[in-house]
DNA sequence: AGCTTTTATCGTACATTGACGATATACGAT
DNA sequence: ATCGTATATCGTCAATGTACGATAAAAGCT
């Protein structure tokens, strides 16, 4: 039984959202990554080859360039995937241990809040 | 390489991001439902407690009334809560194969699309 | 230097989210 | 019937998300 006066209210949507601040908000956070079948599909594909150059990845998709990098932005802020630069492209490949804490962040919804 | 002429083009953002499609989509949905501090301080209650009187959740986090319940409606609608209507007041419970799903969906994700 | 390729960012347009107060609805109690 | 409690829904507002084309930035090649 909280306040209930200001203390989650206007996280801001967009900016508070990934502020990771309770643990609420850093599964939010790994969640909203998820939250759109296009950036689904560029997980599952970064799943599937390792790795990907972005260009591979802008091909893959009935999406325009510029739509796929910014879902590629959201996916590297929301620490899912990462990018190196390779000459004038970018390799991009899935954030190493991003499933595993994901999925124990959902452990805690489970049942208790054991961490 | 897809076509790229119009094939996920403008999903109308919240709509199709809920329609399930091919599995991209039902991934995306549910992650949809968790995408929010909100709600998953939510489940996490449910997920502590059982099940929960409505009103013991608004209580329970510092947001209106209103917005609690669309939080709710959310998590209905992406099929990780249940409620169940007692008298005057309605109880909400985790539904039971969702986190399982949920994960299961994940682990298409890991590598390969393996189902 | 100049051109091409590759990716990111800008600017824009429109729909949706998330928050609220106010109101409607459903049910039980008096 | 009427009142009170418990939830959902309506209407609204500011902010964000998603999509696009156009443009900038970075790197290699000729």
């Amino acid at each position: 039984m909280v306040d209930r006066i200001r203390l989650m209210k206007r996280p801001a949507p967009g900016k508070a959202r990934r502020a990771a601040g309770k643990g609420e908000e850093a599964l939010a956070a790994l969640a909203w990554g998820l939250a759109h079948p296009a950036r689904v599909a560029i997980l599952r594909l970064l799943g599937e080859r390792g790795e990907c150059i972005c260009g591979a990845i802008v091909d893959s998709m009935p999406l325009a360039q510029a739509t796929v990098s910014q879902h590629l932005k959201v996916l590297k802020e929301s620490g899912w995937i990462e990018g190196e630069i390779d000459g004038p492209r970018v390799c991009y490949c899935p954030t190493a241990g991003a499933m595993t804490r994901f999925k124990q962040l959902l452990q805690g919804l489970e049942s208790g809040e054991r961490r």
